[in-house]
DNA sequence: AATAAATGTGTCTTTTGTACATATTTATTA
DNA sequence: TAATAAATATGTACAAAAGACACATTTATT
């Protein structure tokens, strides 16, 4: 990846533009919510003949003069007005045929938000939540796209702390197990699950109590402000050589 | 990912081409063996002024014709001759400045080969096998493209029957902790080294013995073929689920 | 005052990881 | 050919983590 640039920037100069650069570079985002204790994505109703009636990914072409990384993050401002969120960069997507109108690859990222920030460029006209389990086809490859972001999700959220970034600021130990199990697609163990989050100290004590639940209210948490950096990159990474002799 | 490409490709037929379409792709492999007892990579010379004497990883531009996913494939095969060899994807990188010949967005992907094999177009005046621990600077962003792609097949070498691919067909159970050791940079313990491999269940014993050894030869064992797919997708996949109570 | 529904623990068992030692086999050498 | 060097092959005891499971307590509701 030296010498052939080299070589092709020279020739483009000529006219060999289409055959070297004739390939667009997009980005898909995977928009993780939790509503209705149900994992959800944001979706937009496809306004292509070829897919109508069906959802697509919110998504964007790179531009010339943006990172890559910064692309998913201009998205999600422009059609959520949501800054600063939590946003991972998954897989990239190339083959040839998947996007119906040329040649397109597009890398992937999922983000977390809290549906109860503000979001004030959401339009609800085009921009639907739909709950993760419902979904059955998207346009494009885009189902693809989500199955692997949220394989990927599903591989981080007991390792890294990401999963606050779908709940409000303070919470029960109750709502978050009932988030990972929404997000892992199981049931888990209260106990167990109170024991192995306690061990990950992540959570700090708010001394705090629930309120309006109808039933005996729990103590409220948040995450420590240690790991609340959004943009975040991640935390307290258990070692790949924990594990190892 | 679909209004917005519609719109465009509208307007390339007119004039935006260079503006939207002037992003070129290029794929970065980050080629690892094992030889003299270290993890190496192969690098080849930049020719580049800005980059003269450094080296830069094999890559070469994504072609309008071909996967994403299969580029890497073709610079092997160019590059070593090498065809059907394990290759995984890892990360696009893709900073306005990253390349210094324009604007290029790079997928990288780690390759893992077993340098015995028949290299047929090996070009030794070219390429060259640098030991991971030697490497401080490449050219481009380089030095960060293997970076992540070590500690991805760090990451990756526990769980997966992957590292099987550096060595030769068949191997004795110290050859593959030595090569485990250069992969993670640490040492095992033996005894507890081979109690994890065999709980894994990947090794056939071949009842055969090692020879020209200089000292008590080591049983042989080979990875099963239920294991041995080349262009290999993962295996034996550990559920993300089994440590969630 | 009784009930429903959740909170907030704790213990026992199993599995996995880690530290560590001894007897055995083979090639080399003196 | 005997002694040595260097590795193979293996097991046990302890520690840590995961998993199954039960009971007393608190609050809101009826």
């Amino acid at each position: 990846m030296d010498k052939n640039i080299k070589l092709k920037t020279a020739e483009i100069e000529k006219s060999s533009h289409l055959e070297y650069f004739n390939i667009a570079i997009s980005v898909d985002c995977v928009i993780f919510c939790y509503k209705e204790k149900k994992l959800q994505v944001l979706l937009i109703q496809s306004d292509l003949e070829e897919y109508s009636g069906l959802y697509s990914l919110l998504g964007d072409l790179v531009r010339p003069d943006e990172d890559l990384d910064s692309a998913p993050y201009r998205v999600l401002k422009q059609r959520t007005g949501m800054e600063d969120v939590y946003l991972e960069q998954v897989h990239t997507f190339g083959t040839i045929n998947r996007h119906v109108s040329g040649r397109v690859i597009t890398t992937a990222y999922y983000s977390l938000i809290d549906i109860k920030h503000q979001m004030l460029n959401f339009d609800e006209n085009e921009l639907h939540w739909h709950p993760v389990k419902d979904i059955r086809k998207l346009a494009f490859d885009h189902k693809m796209i989500l199955d692997t972001c949220l394989e990927r999700l599903r591989e981080q959220v007991m390792e890294y702390p990401i999963a606050f970034n779908l709940l409000p600021e303070k919470f029960s130990l109750r709502e978050l197990q009932k988030l990972y199990e929404a997000i892992l697609g199981i049931t888990l163990d209260r106990r167990n699950f109170r024991k192995k989050i306690a061990v990950k100290g992540w959570l700090e004590d708010l001394d705090q109590m629930e309120v309006n639940v109808p039933h005996r209210p729990g103590k409220l948490y948040t995450l420590k402000t240690l790991y609340k950096k959004r943009r975040q990159t991640r935390k307290s990474k258990p070692s790949v050589l924990d594990s190892v002799s």
